[in-house]
DNA sequence: TTTGATACTTACAAAAATGTAGGTACTTGG
DNA sequence: CCAAGTACCTACATTTTTGTAAGTATCAAA
């Protein structure tokens, strides 16, 4: 989903969109779900992901002010992220949506085993 | 949400969004909550997307298993488009998130009006 | 023969998202 | 001087998504 939402003929789902879906975002919420973390933390938690991707993608959740960012001045550099007030309503709904991909996973995976010459991608 | 999405290292989260995620996928499966719909009541109810997005993005869809697709060998052609049993799973899951979504536009709109000097994109 | 109706398809172009490889800044400690 | 440690940033390339404009197929009716 663009990052490009227009607030006016947008729908609402596509806002929600618009927050999560990054690349990256969830399991980043995820993450940030047990507490605050450390960018170092987040990286190695996230180890398909590069810096710059996690920079992003931390950047833009700031920016719709689920999470928030912390600086201590301390040199080596010291950042911590955490979910905001407003960040934590995400919970139950990634919950949800973890949910329903689960289902789905399983959906596929049973179809691609019982009919796989239903399947358009290894058909 | 790429489309090209691994099962075995893709979060559940990415699963879901990977279903959504489509520029014009939200908007579709709402009119399709309705009930079933032709392809050109699709195309009037969406008239900022394209034939051609329409028909990708429907084509995914039913890919997905989320919408099924019916072709009535008529001329004119007649086809329609109806969400599939699993499709209608999506609907408590939509709902949340047009209602999460709704508290966040309240949310940007609020902080553009009261706080305008804290917002990237207008300041 | 041309038009109308419907549901598309194709070729091409532009924009957006993501990835790769490297560099930066700062201070402490050897 | 050099390395370690942390949290980045930059330039560039690739991939993915979306958009634009036009064409296709079929049969009936005018």
């Amino acid at each position: 989903m663009s990052r490009k939402y227009d607030w006016r003929t947008g729908c609402d789902v596509e806002a929600t969109l618009c927050v999560l879906g990054g690349r990256w975002k969830p399991v980043l919420l995820f993450h940030l779900l047990d507490g605050p973390k450390r960018f170092g933390e987040l990286c190695r938690l996230t180890p398909n992901a590069t810096q710059r991707m996690i920079t992003l993608q931390l950047r833009e959740l700031e920016e719709d002010g689920v999470i928030i960012r912390t600086v201590y001045p301390e040199v080596p550099p010291h950042v911590d992220y955490r979910l905001s007030e407003f960040g934590q309503t995400l919970e139950p709904l990634l919950l949800s949506m973890r949910s329903w991909g689960e289902d789905f996973k399983r959906r596929q995976s049973g179809l691609q085993s019982e009919i796989p010459e239903l399947s358009r991608e290894t058909g």
